[in-house]
DNA sequence: TGCCAAACGGGGTGGTCCTCCACATATGGT
DNA sequence: ACCATATGTGGAGGACCACCCCGTTTGGCA
């Protein structure tokens, strides 16, 4: 397990102290702000919170998805976590179900962290995405639920998350988005014709 | 069926000429735009893409959902009646499931209205929103559907047009959005199981 | 034709994101 | 203990934005 926040240059050496403790002030800043703003609340507001200046916040964070990252980072590698969890504790396919459910609820109660999963993939040098983070934890359970024959064999885990993301999307500015996040999910796992019912192949 | 665009004032007075031309000329402008930029194109740009000053733009249009339910009115009303088509032509469970395709590929294929068909509940004053459009036209299918005994009793028409809205609003910005879209769609309405395998009831 | 309410739009206010660069300071070598 | 310098800072400013005030123009009607 590495560092919870970056603590070093790309070329290695360490952060200076001052450099240090205001990364960590905007982090705090952007953690409070985006609870109460979503994704979209104002850097400047974040770096006036945290007590710097804009710019300090710029060299940090270049772009608004790098502080996203850094800020959901630790919720995510807690939810990968809770995904080896379920994978000891539950048969494949409740423990896919049961992390799916996690997925799409945390989704849906911290704003913003959509946006952060999602458009995770852009940029393929750094491994370390939250996206990238959630998608091979997901995958382990995905592997087993498929070899127990649990989920239809066409059914990729990037699917899955996006299904996830979607409803966590959809649902982030309800009132009560984490219950209705979970409501859905289940609705799309579960699928809309009654149990029992032969599913219409609709061709393509 | 009434006209298509606004063209008259709220005490119901018709609207001078030249207020007409500069409100169509914004809607065409707007149209436009949002298809290149999205739901968030700038609303400065699109006053001045129609050669009006913004005033005039936000004396038209108070918020930038009011203009963004009048640039989709049309499109949705097309997508309305493409229902009462269905209903018409196919059984009740392919023509509710081939509306709400047709309605996730609307909404990943035309960037911005996601936002217009989700948020349309907020003013109840108004009962012509996008979104209350949606919701009867798909109210119909479902109750079909339902009579024939192809659905859950347990979901209703929001409860799928918030799974088509999430999946178009997940898949809206990526490359063949559209075809994602329906797939995605297709999956949650299936079901992630594999057919003839007995969904778990998962205790609420 | 002349009137005037209705509609217009330039320009101001206060906000955003982001960059440049003159200044401050933490740090490692002496 | 001191100092040179790489490293980090943040105010100022440019480009853009939404939104509004208010003097000016114009359509429609008598």
């Amino acid at each position: 397990m590495y560092e919870g926040s970056a603590t070093s240059t790309p070329a290695g050496r360490p952060l200076r102290a001052d450099a240090r403790r205001n990364y960590d002030r905007i982090l705090d800043a952007a953690g409070s702000a985006i609870a109460q703003h979503g994704a979209e609340a104002s850097l400047e507001d974040i770096a006036r919170r945290a007590g710097v200046g804009s710019a300090t916040l710029h060299r940090h964070f270049p772009s608004r998805q790098t502080l996203l990252e850094a800020v959901f980072r630790d919720r995510v590698q807690t939810l990968c976590a809770t995904a080896r969890d379920l994978a000891a504790d539950l048969d494949p396919e409740r423990a896919l179900v049961a992390w799916l459910r996690a997925v799409a609820v945390h989704i849906a109660s911290n704003r913003g962290l959509a946006a952060s999963l999602m458009h995770g993939a852009r940029d393929p040098a750094r491994d370390t995405t939250c996206h990238a983070l959630v998608v091979s934890a997901g995958d382990a359970l995905l592997a087993n639920a498929r070899r127990a024959g649990a989920v239809r064999p066409d059914v990729a885990i990037i699917d899955l998350l996006k299904l996830a993301n979607a409803v966590g999307l959809a649902t982030e500015q309800e009132a009560d988005g984490a219950a209705e996040a979970e409501r859905l999910l289940m609705l799309s796992i579960d699928g809309v014709r009654p149990r029992g019912a032969r599913a219409t192949r609709t061709t393509r």
